[in-house]
DNA sequence: TCCACATTTCCAGAATAGTCGAAATGAAGG
DNA sequence: CCTTCATTTCGACTATTCTGGAAATGTGGA
């Protein structure tokens, strides 16, 4: 469970969410870090220290490449934490939707929009 | 984006896990507050704090029944969180396993199964 | 070897989170 | 009303997280 706690953890930060969205549009090979930091507008030592967290979370992987890190995001564990929370969270329902095609950019939470 | 955070912040706590966890058990009825201090022995001031941190997130709610209050897991939110995962941070690759039926506690994260 | 550059570590300050006893709130029932 | 009991709010403290400048580390190229 403390592996559930730290990966919920490494996500549960604007910051770091976005570095790891980054990184999956980026797909297996993905970024180096500086690229990283471009995109992000990070100073380095911030991202150096997030990429730190994910990556003990083990979403994340950097490999050296040259004078570069090279990070990418680790999808067996993020499936894996999918999979906890499908499997312990919702209660038997039905829990991870139709997913019909990536759509871009989805929006946040609940449809409850109209009040509830 | 902020709500994604949010819910994720609030399961990244083993504590409020546990709660939310023990309420995902309990189903749409739900439990009273004193029986999740109860059965997670926790003095109330702190199970309070972290039963509206998870309701501020969305994940529960509460409803009050004669002097007791009575919280029940919010699975549509759940849901919804879920299916952001799977859809923004599992890079298309199939992320909700099979799930062949709910088999009681499952174990942790990845061992890196051989590789897939 | 020496320099340029990518990244990380070190540090310290500011902000936020978690804990829980004690007091406050609010509902039920006499 | 007055008491009981479930729950929440208050307050105070400790611990952790986030941030980013500056220095250190490490790599490749001239």
């Amino acid at each position: 469970m403390t592996q559930i706690v730290d990966a919920l953890a490494a996500l549960a930060q604007e910051t770091r969410l976005k570095v790891y969205r980054l990184l999956v549009e980026a797909g297996p090979e993905g970024l180096p870090a500086g690229e990283i930091a471009d995109e992000l507008e990070l100073p380095g030592a911030t991202l150096s220290f997030h990429l730190a967290h994910l990556a003990r979370a083990g979403l994340l992987r950097g490999r050296q490449k040259g004078r570069y890190v090279i990070y990418s995001a680790d999808f067996q564990n993020m499936n894996a934490l999918v999979g906890y929370l499908t499997e312990n969270c919702c209660g038997g329902r039905a829990c991870a939707p139709a997913n019909p095609r990536k759509g871009k950019d989805h929006e946040t939470l609940s449809r409850t929009r109209r009040r509830a």
